[in-house]
DNA sequence: CCGCTCCTATACTGATCTGTGAAGTACAGT
DNA sequence: ACTGTACTTCACAGATCAGTATAGGAGCGG
C-alpha cells in the first residue's frame, strides 16, 4: 500500500520530503484533503513545518505531489501487467480489471483521484488536471487495446468500459460490494465479444 | 436545480430554515461540505447563524438535512418517472439511465452524494448513512426490475447496471464525456437483453 | 395581555488553519 | 576552508473555523 511497493520512492526527492509525502498520501486518502492540516503532516512526519514548506511550497504543492504519484504508480503497474500479458486481446483489454480487483482488497475508500476531484471544486486548481488526465489516459487506453481487439466501435465501447471501471470502485467502498470486480469483469467481456461478433 | 424544483419545499421546516438549507445545497455541492463555513451560509442565507443553530443543531445537522433533501428529492424524481412507465419491462429497468440522462445536463460537480461520501471519511458520521442507503435503494430497485423482466440473474445485473450508472457520472464530471448517459443506456440494454435471451 | 415561535443583533471563545521570519545546526562534496 | 543542501527551532502572524452567550424584537393565537 506505500508508494515503494510498486514504483519504488521518487530518488529526486529528499528522504525527508519523500517521508512527508508518504505520510501526506496516508492521510490524504483516509481522512479526506481538507480534513488535515499541514502540522498533522509535518508531526507525523517527523519533520518540521519548515521543512514542508522549503520542499513543496505549500499545501496545495503537496497534494498535486500526492496525486501524481498516485498517478504514476497506478499507470506503471497497469503497464506492467499489460507487458506480462499475452493472451489474446480481448483478456488485453479487461488487464485494467483484474488489476482493480486486486486494487479494490485493501482499500476502502474509493479512488483517491476521484476523491480528490470532488474535494477540489476550483477550476484552475492543478491538482484537478491530474485527475483528469488520468482518466483521460485510461479511457484512450481502453480504446487502444479494444482496436486492437477489433471492437465496432472502440470509441464507445472505451466510455462503457471507463463508466464500468470506475462505477465498480464507486459501488464496492460506498455498497460494500465485495465481489464487484469480478462482476464488471464479466460485464466488460460481454460488451466486448458482443461488439468484435457484429463487427 | 434548486429543491423545490422537483420535490417542493419542505413544509416542515420554517422559512429561515428552509432558505438556510437551499443556499447550504448549492454551496455543499458547489464548493465542497468542508469548504463551506456556517458563517458564510448564514450570510447567504440572509440569517444569522444563531437561527442556524436553533433549527440544525450543528454543522453536521446541516450537512445530513442536506444529504436526506437530495437523496428524496432524487427519489421521488425516479419513482414518478417509474409511475409514468407503462412501456415494457426492459424500458422500466432502464429509467434510471433516463433520469440520468437529464440529470447530468446542468450539473457537472458529480453526485452530491458521492462527492460527500469522499469528503466524510469517519464511519460513525450520520451523513455516511444517508449515501449508502440512497445507493443500496437504487440496487435494490434495479433488482426489483430486472426480476420483473425476467433476467437470469437479477443481483449480479443490478451491480452491473449500478456500476454503470454511478460510473457514468464520474465520466461525465471528470472526463467532460458529454453523451455518456446515452452510451451507458446502451450497455445496459446490451446487458439486460442478452440475460433475458440466456434465461 | 400572555406565551410561544421565529428571528435579529452583536460580541465572544478557543481552537485550528495556512504560511512566514529569522537564526542556527549538521554534513556532504570540492 | 568554502559552499550548498537539508533540516531544526520556535515564535508569530492573520484569517477562519464551529459554536455559544446575552439580550431583545415582531407577529400571532389563546
Amino acid at each position: 500500500m506505500t508508494a515503494d511497493t510498486v514504483a519504488g520512492p521518487d530518488k529526486r526527492l529528499t528522504p525527508g520530503a519523500q517521508r512527508i509525502l508518504d505520510v501526506a498520501s496516508e492521510l490524504f486518502y483516509w481522512r479526506g484533503i481538507h480534513a488535515v492540516g499541514v502540522d498533522t503532516i509535518a508531526a507525523e512526519s517527523g519533520v518540521t513545518k519548515r521543512t514542508l514548506y522549503d520542499r513543496f511550497g505549500s499545501k496545495d504543492g503537496l497534494i498535486v505531489a500526492y496525486l501524481e504519484a498516485r498517478d504514476r504508480r497506478w499507470r506503471t503497474l497497469i503497464t506492467s501487467r499489460l507487458d506480462a500479458e499475452h493472451a489474446d486481446p480481448v483478456q488485453r483489454a479487461l488487464v485494467p480489471f483484474d488489476v482493480l480487483f486486486e486494487w479494490l482488497a485493501p482499500s476502502s475508500r474509493g479512488c483517491s483521484l476521484v476523491n480528490a476531484f470532488a474535494e477540489l471544486p476550483e477550476p484552475e486548481h492543478p491538482g484537478r488536471q491530474v485527475v483528469v488526465a488520468e482518466k483521460k489516459w485510461l479511457r484512450a487506453l481502453f480504446r487502444e487495446l479494444l482496436a486492437e481487439a477489433g471492437a465496432e466501435d472502440p470509441d464507445e465501447l472505451a466510455v462503457q468500459l471507463l463508466s464500468l471501471h470506475e462505477g465498480a470502485i464507486v459501488c464496492y467502498s460506498i455498497v460494500a460490494e465485495a465481489n464487484v470486480a469480478a462482476t464488471v469483469r464479466a460485464a466488460a467481456e460481454t460488451l466486448i465479444t458482443r461488439s468484435i461478433s457484429h463487427s
